[in-house]
DNA sequence: CGATAAGAGGTATTCTGAATGCATGTTATG
DNA sequence: CATAACATGCATTCAGAATACCTCTTATCG
């Protein structure tokens, strides 16, 4: 049971612009405060632009700045987007399901509905809820100071 | 987001038993019910015969039956007990995590409190719940007759 | 207008872990 | 003692994630 990195790196690049109001963020910088590839970072800010997220701008003085406010980033609905599928067994998938008893089955149900639970505490939170103590994360992600 | 298939395969063959009260049940006849691997089963069978859901004998005449009431088998802690890792995020799992934010992110948390609500939801539940349609269920998986 | 900085996007490769198969051992029973 | 069944370890395959690389486009600055 697991969110793929690429629902991992998108939050934390969203955290980082939400810290950084104060201008734009290139792809390197932030993948030098994570410590991740540059490369695979790149593909997750070409997805959150896509889905609207973030606004990126090329060339000289380019850069990511955040396109919504934090307030309305939905981080349970940045999950459902961000994740390739949500095909908790098998059978979730009527496509590819080859087990004889699904359409009689009960699991199919709960465990359903605790997925939904599951997403549903996510859609209680946005990204305004995320970045309390800014100050300590600010120094450990060695973000620059407001203009610079 | 995703359960491994031994979650999976064990899900199906407590129902199995559970529908077939009457008599011991072979893996081999599990296997072909579901139309799934017999070797691959026979691992999730120890597993499920190490952690105490069900006695299994050997020799001639041996099988498998559930080893405790429906009622004692609850959905979420055998989840738990299933999968092999519950690390939603690599920052859930401090020996391997590189995120540098990861001692004072707000992520964690609320990542934390979505997969309890996920797993409490599953907790509501034990075998007994599953498997009404019992008619179906043992046409469907062929179940043979009690006494057979 | 050309050098450069930055994102866009496709392709290829590596790596991990799940899924599966196979071979042999052990136990019980008729 | 033959056979049916589970036990166990090892090997292999496969899928998908993670990562790297390379080229293209866009924008800005000198």
């Amino acid at each position: 049971m697991h969110l793929t990195s690429h629902t991992d790196y998108a939050l934390r690049v969203l955290l980082y612009l939400r810290l950084r109001e104060d201008g734009k963020s290139t792809i390197q910088e932030i993948a030098d405060a994570y410590g991740i590839s540059k490369n695979h970072l790149m593909k997750v800010v070409q997805r959150l632009a896509g889905l609207g997220y973030v606004d990126a701008s090329r060339g000289r003085g380019g850069g990511l700045l955040l396109a919504k406010l934090p307030e309305e980033i939905n981080l349970g609905r940045l999950v459902e987007e961000m994740e390739p599928h949500l095909d908790l067994v098998e059978c979730f998938d009527m496509k590819t399901n080859t087990c004889p008893i699904a359409p009689v089955c009960d699991l199919k149900g709960v465990l359903g509905e605790a997925q939904q639970s599951f997403l549903g505490t996510l859609l209680g939170y946005t990204l305004a809820d995320l970045g309390t103590r800014p100050q300590r994360l600010r120094k450990i992600l060695k973000m620059p100071k407001a203009g610079g």
